[in-house]
This record gives C-alpha cells, sequence and structure tokens, in this order.
DNA sequence: CTTATTGTATTAAGTGATTAATACAATAAG
DNA sequence: CTTATTGTATTAATCACTTAATACAATAAG
C-alpha cells in the first residue's frame, strides 16, 4: 500500500507519525519487527536516510528499539505504548475543541455532527 | 499578541492558516482591512516577503482582496466565508474521526470525553 | 506637484530537507 | 571462514523556504 505525502510538512516528520500512530493503535504489534529501512524506503519512495532518521526519533521516544544486526523491532513495553497513545488522544481532543470552539460551533451541536459522521465512516475499528 | 510558529510546516503555510482561521471564525471581520505586509511582517517576526505569499495565496482563494494603495481587505462575501468554514470543520472532523478510531476509541467513550473537554475549555465562543 | 504609504517584484545569501552514492561494523547463515 | 543483511555514518548536490535589501507603480494626502 503506497502511502501519499504531503509536501506541507517534512517526509521524516511524516513517517514518524505514521509509525508512532501504528504503534499507538496497536496495528504494529508489540515486540514485532518492522521491515529494514532499505526495504521501507523503497515501500515509501523515499530515500533510506529519510527512513533511518524518523526511525531513530522513534527509538530515542521508546517506541522501537534495535538489535544490532536483526533489525529495528516495535517496543513491548505496554505501559510505554499506551502512555504514547493516551498523549496522541489528548493532543487531538484539544487541537479540535479549539479549532470548532474558534468555528463558532457549540457542544450540542457538534456531538451530533460527530456522532453521525461516526457512522458513516467505514470503521474497521 | 506574538504568535509562535512551529518549524514542522513552513511559515507561509501557518500564516495562512492563521488568517484563513480569522476570516472563517469572523475574528477578522468581513469588509474590515487589514494591516499592511510591512507592518504583519513586524507583529509575527518574520519577513514582509512571507507574509505577502501567504496572503497573495489567500486571494487567490477569494478571502481577501486588494485595493492597489489602500491595502488589504476581508471579503464581504458572507457566502464565501460560510464556505471556507464549513470545509474547515469538515476537515476538522473527519480527521478528527479517523485519528481517534484509529486509536481504537469507541463512540460513546469518545463523546463523553469531548463533552468533559469542551466545558474544561476557557470557552470564548 | 510633492510626499508618504500601499502592494508588488527582484536578487542574493543562508539554512534545512532530501536524495544519491557509498562505506563500515556487527552478526546470523551457509 | 565466507557471505549476506542489518543499522549506521559520511559526503556532495539539489531544492524549497526564508531573509535582507532594495526598487518600482499607483494613489491618497498635504
Amino acid at each position: 500500500m503506497p502511502v501519499e505525502f504531503t509536501s506541507d510538512m517534512p517526509i521524516y516528520l511524516q513517517l514518524i507519525r505514521l509509525v508512532r500512530q501504528g504503534v499507538a493503535s496497536g496495528e504494529l504489534v508489540p515486540g514485532s519487527r518492522l521491515p529494514g529501512v532499505r526495504e521501507m524506503a523503497i515501500e515509501y519512495g523515499v530515500n533510506p536516510n529519510t527512513v533511518q532518521r524518523a526511525l531513530v526519533k522513534l527509538e530515542r521516544d521508546g517506541l522501537l528499539y534495535t538489535e544490532r544486526t536483526a533489525g529495528r523491532f516495535v517496543t513491548a513495553d505496554a505501559a510505554r505504548i499506551a502512555a504514547v497513545r493516551g498523549e496522541l488522544a489528548d493532543r487531538q481532543i484539544d487541537d479540535f475543541v479549539r479549532q470548532m470552539k474558534s468555528l463558532g460551533y457549540n457542544c450540542r451541536q457538534l456531538l451530533e455532527t460527530l456522532e453521525k459522521k461516526w457512522s458513516d465512516h467505514n470503521g474497521d475499528d
């Protein structure tokens, strides 16, 4: 599955978000191995250096770890994953509330629209 | 009020978002005059060229218009403003629903959290 | 007419992101 | 031991964004 990148943001930051979201959602299974940087580079149509840059950052954040010649793996630290998931959700909600308030929505109106949109989405989860 | 920019995105794009949000929310009054590019550049701590680049884009989108030597103004086209407001809201909601679903939230759980966060915010609107 | 302010255009320089092309160290596999 | 694959590091080139320093055209104000 080819992933599209926007030019609005550096690719390595978009990669960070992509993988982080995968880890937080569990789509990337804890303890499982990631494709190598060269393989991911081909998959995403970017340079291996760019992939490396993103993964190293996620490693410093404790979401990934490396075994020297075996490859890179998703952390098995459930608490760490849960924490990141919580941070992502909090930030999403805060930003969303701020934006929608700024646009003049009220609470009831928003909840209705949201509930409707939720059903419309072909929800996998 | 000094505005902070992130290095995650080009400044001119952040300026576009800032002004567009102002127009869509009505914080920038329809028909009212904006500060000059030089003045805005000082206010935001950026280069006049960068401000110009952002405002020209918003002009092409029909949110602003220019009178040659008088300055730049917010459109008075209420329909256009309403349309942009709707687009912004739709995009916000779509992204939000997608993200929260991906993180494994269910609808009821989300609505509760959201309602709570809404009250916590020192809502101006 | 003169002056000041408006948007606009241009050029050069600096910075960061990205790519390409390598190379190296470590280790599992044969 | 040899080989292949892993992450990692380095160098140079290119491109977009940003800034700085101007300059110009149009017009309202004096």
